[in-house]
DNA sequence: TGATAAGCGAGACGGTACGTCTTGTCTTGGA
DNA sequence: TCCAAGACAAGACGTACCGTCTCGCTTATCA
């Protein structure tokens, strides 16, 4: 079969990568991380933990700062929201999928991590850029759904009021040090449904 | 005057500390932080710009994440709010007055520092945890005033409330990466005006 | 050729150490103790001086009493007497063999320092207890060769001899602080040959 | 009483030393040496064991390198070489004063220490200096009086004899890491007797 | 089938920062 | 002027980490 090099795109020559070690690298980075705190992340103890050696890992992640965003990445995930036929109910579905997500043991060191990572004007700013986007674009498509199907007022604010649906789960994950939770989640939409909302 | 030792409370033997040296120090970290960014904050490049030696650095602050706090917190500094007989107003001005410090530059790296260096269990773990408690205190304290004098909803959440009020700005400043203004200041109190204000 | 990874003896896996590292840091100790003396001796200033780094030091001699004696071992390197049929004449090419490495410039600094080093308990020990053996040990077998070939007398206390012949050259070095010379060589060879020499 | 300050020659104003300091600290000096070795003389562990404060230390030693020379000094003392009549034994008093002086606990270390220290050209190097002078000006005084006395050959290197005299005890010590005992003195006699003896 | 290219583990490399230790000075309050 | 206590500047210590490189080897594609 001539084709089977274009099984993957723009495959080259050489040995291809394997894909153990990526998976490996990013478990160890998580159980790390969940075991004894951001300061033990070290590259060699990642390499160590996954078994794989140190090259291994930058050629796939230039700096430390981009593996930590990736292994945030890959257990964030994307979230797919359904059309529900109403923003308030969409907005408490992502929130409380994310809740979730945060309150996996390990995850507000590596949340936490991937902010300080951010803060300087490394290399792995563009990936944070990226998934920073992503995040917000989630909640801003809701409101813009919202706006289209007439339960979200058109005069809306999308920017500001996505920032303040996202906010207040990472803020009392980060800065509070504490596990947020669906009560919190339910004041976040009663909230942002009596600000954004069309009256009935 | 006999009871000139005691001018000082509980001061020991020997030389005291210096509180140049303790400026110059807080100085020197917000100016690296400022100028070149937190992969420049070294204890080395403090002590340098300080004009200070090392263990005078130590002796004050044992780790650099205390350090960081430390910084931190002497630039954010404690907000008096006024009784305004109003709890709106009261919220527009701290929530201003705090975006003005995260205006001022290096702040932002700063702040995300100070998440990072918190996100361990270190020494500037109890450090960390005053500060906060300090910031979300202020608000709590408005929104409880407002309760007792009665145009914030006596059945209101005060500790979610809070959060919701604080983490817009940060997140903002911190997440997106982008200074917060009064545009986003007056969506918070807006917002947060019609949850839990009273209706009139 | 199947053999061709047995071309060195054992070796392992992973980067091989660079010839060149280990040689330009014993030349930095040496130049640096010739021109500063053993103060300006730093790890730091000798890595600075050998453009290496302090772990590639480190790497090699755990301690820097290892560094100093490997630096002057590197110096005073192996002397093999040959049977020249007299202890006399044997004695008096090696100890002006020893003369002439004594007074290179730093020598004496050097040797001092390898005193002060050994003088503890440390890591270098067994690195100094091996040098010095082999300094005494050549003095030694010239002896007990000059008894098996009959010109030194066969009750003589080769340990002590050997003493008294070594002791002379590293006392005018150290203690007294001046250059030994070939005067205080004939010195040494005349009184050791009087007491231990087969009368003829 | 006019010349109550005149007790003392030179006796300036204000408080005089203690010369319990003094003492106190030469006995810790030893004290630490004897138990922990050279690596654990401190200056500071000096003052707390001492229980003196480290200014009192520097007013008397400017250097860390004098107070080892005057440590080592105040245990070796001044000997006093009565006229037996005989420079064979003479020196065997000597020498085995010295030996005994050199097996008290930590001398070994000591000594080396003191050859450490003087290698620089530091600020202790004169008081270095008079020190090896007043050593080797004993040894040297023994034999000119025997010269005088007409049982040392006049032809004599006093310089190089009192040498080969001093060598081997220190050398046994420093550099062989053992005690000297009687026998090497009586070696060191015995040969240096033959040498530079009148025969009878 | 053999050459080429990229992958792999292992570990040394240069560089840099860490937090501690030591030296010798200086500043207190008090004798 | 001395004392004890202890902070100070300066700078070396030995370690840890980062991101790169070299080694000997393996696994794929391409000729």
């Amino acid at each position: 079969m001539v084709e089977k090099r274009t099984r993957d795109a723009a495959r080259g020559p050489g040995r291809p990568r394997e894909e153990r070690v990526t998976h490996a690298v990013l478990d160890a980075v998580v159980a790390l991380v969940a075991e004894q705190g951001m300061n033990a992340l070290t590259m060699d103890a990642v390499a160590v933990r996954a078994e794989v050696s140190k090259p291994a890992i930058y050629r796939r992640w230039p700096t430390k700062q981009d593996l930590i965003i990736a292994a945030t990445e890959s257990r964030v995930g994307p979230l797919s929201i359904p059309d529900l036929g109403d923003f308030r109910a969409e907005l408490r579905a992502v929130l409380n999928a994310r809740v979730e997500v945060y309150r996996t043991p390990g995850m507000d060191r590596l949340i936490a991590g991937v902010f300080g990572a951010a803060a300087d004007a490394g290399a792995g700013r563009s990936a944070y850029r990226a998934y920073i986007n992503r995040v917000m674009g989630e909640t801003g498509r809701i409101l813009e759904r919202g706006i289209a199907r007439g339960d979200v007022r058109p005069d809306t604010d999308v920017r500001a009021a996505a920032t303040m649906v996202a906010a207040p789960l990472v803020f009392r994950l980060v800065a509070e040090q504490e596990l947020p939770d669906s009560h919190l989640v339910e004041s976040v939409v009663e909230l942002v449904g009596r600000a954004v909302g069309v009256e009935h």
